[in-house]
DNA sequence: ACGAAGATGAACCGAGGAGTACAATCGGCG
DNA sequence: CGCCGATTGTACTCCTCGGTTCATCTTCGT
């Protein structure tokens, strides 16, 4: 169990990853704080000191995994700011990308906490406001707004055009996913990223 | 709290839709199995008589929700039968019966039950199977097929027709109803189905 | 009316886990 | 070196809750 450095890294940031980690596997109340020390190496009184309760500790970890998924996410949509002379192509590239991202363990037990808990912890409501899907489409919203103004694309309203290519990605993961539980091969992810750009460019161009 | 009626009717009903509410009110962990007992208006053992185990009793009342949720649904997209004159009217009436019962309190309660606890209990996936949302897909996808045949679509691929136009519904949904924790107004989901039947129709016909 | 089967309430047991107390230890800093 | 604050193990106190037992009704079929 100590393998950790003993020395002064952050406590708290292991503490916060090997909470995610845990809560991701167990859920909140299966979750027990001593095995949650166990994987952050660190022993149980000091993640009392470092987060009060076993809800905050709960609340923050999620703050802190949120955070880094949208950044993710955020950061898989880069390619449409400079768009090859082929738009479907950057746009299946992108597609993909965020499909990726979304069958991964981050985002699914992001996902799964999220829905599970947001009636023990209202607040968890912000979280996903701040870090959630909604930030998503804005931003893609603001990427189809310049391609339309530059003549690529026939987006009259860019925050609809959004949603509903998010829908058409994101859609039909809960059923190919078996609900989180498997990730699919990236040929099929490929496929659905192609058909969703598709009738997605037929729509709104 | 005896005011359900002593008599002979079937308590396993009561049971099993007691213990429906009160999961999808607490979750699996924080429901404990007297509440149960209290909003089923039976006393504890009475529960361990029926239902052996609170696993088993979830599985049961988990089983019993998803089949009578689907049944709805299945009723849902009947008018698809008989489409009048207008397709694009009635493909948006079944949409918008769609979005209701996808927005109503039993539906949202059985999808975060469902990917909350679908790590301890592997065999929900069955259930998910068998009363989710691929059976809806495929039933709508016989619809669409039949359209095609009668001419009044064109979807070579009614599978993934069916897919997107599901997607396109009730992909917003999630971040319209925060998490199913908002019911929206009656108007939106109107406007919600109206602008997905519209692009569905763009790309399918 | 009566007996059997099921239902009831209450008390009880045991496990698991949150949170705390405390004494021993480690680390850096003057 | 010697202090001080953070860290560690361990043990302990509650408390919740699953599941059971049991003695006492209630109901129904006959």
């Amino acid at each position: 169990m100590g393998n950790t450095t003993r020395g002064r890294i952050d406590k708290r940031q292991a503490i916060l990853e090997g909470a995610f980690t845990v809560f991701a596997r167990q859920g909140y109340a299966q979750a027990c704080v001593q095995e949650i020390a166990n994987e952050a190496g660190v022993a149980k009184p000091t993640v009392y000191n470092h987060l009060t309760d076993k809800a905050t500790l709960f609340r923050h970890a999620m703050e802190a995994g949120a955070r880094t998924a949208l950044e993710e996410r955020l950061a898989a949509l880069e390619p449409l700011a400079h768009p090859g002379d082929d738009l479907a192509a950057t746009l299946t590239d992108v597609a993909h990308a965020l499909l990726r991202l979304h069958t991964g363990g981050r985002w699914c037990a992001l996902r799964r906490l999220l829905y599970s808990e947001v009636t023990r912890f209202p607040d968890l409501l912000d979280v996903a406001a701040e870090y959630g899907t909604d930030r998503l489409n804005q931003a893609l919203a603001d990427r189809l707004a310049r391609l339309t103004l530059a003549g690529r694309l026939r987006a009259a309203d860019p925050e609809l055009a959004a949603e509903q290519l998010t829908s058409l990605l994101f859609g039909p993961l809960e059923a190919r996913t078996r609900l989180g539980t498997r990730t699919p091969e990236d040929a099929e992810l490929r496929e659905l990223a192609g058909t969703a750009v598709r009738t997605f460019l037929t729509a709104w161009s």
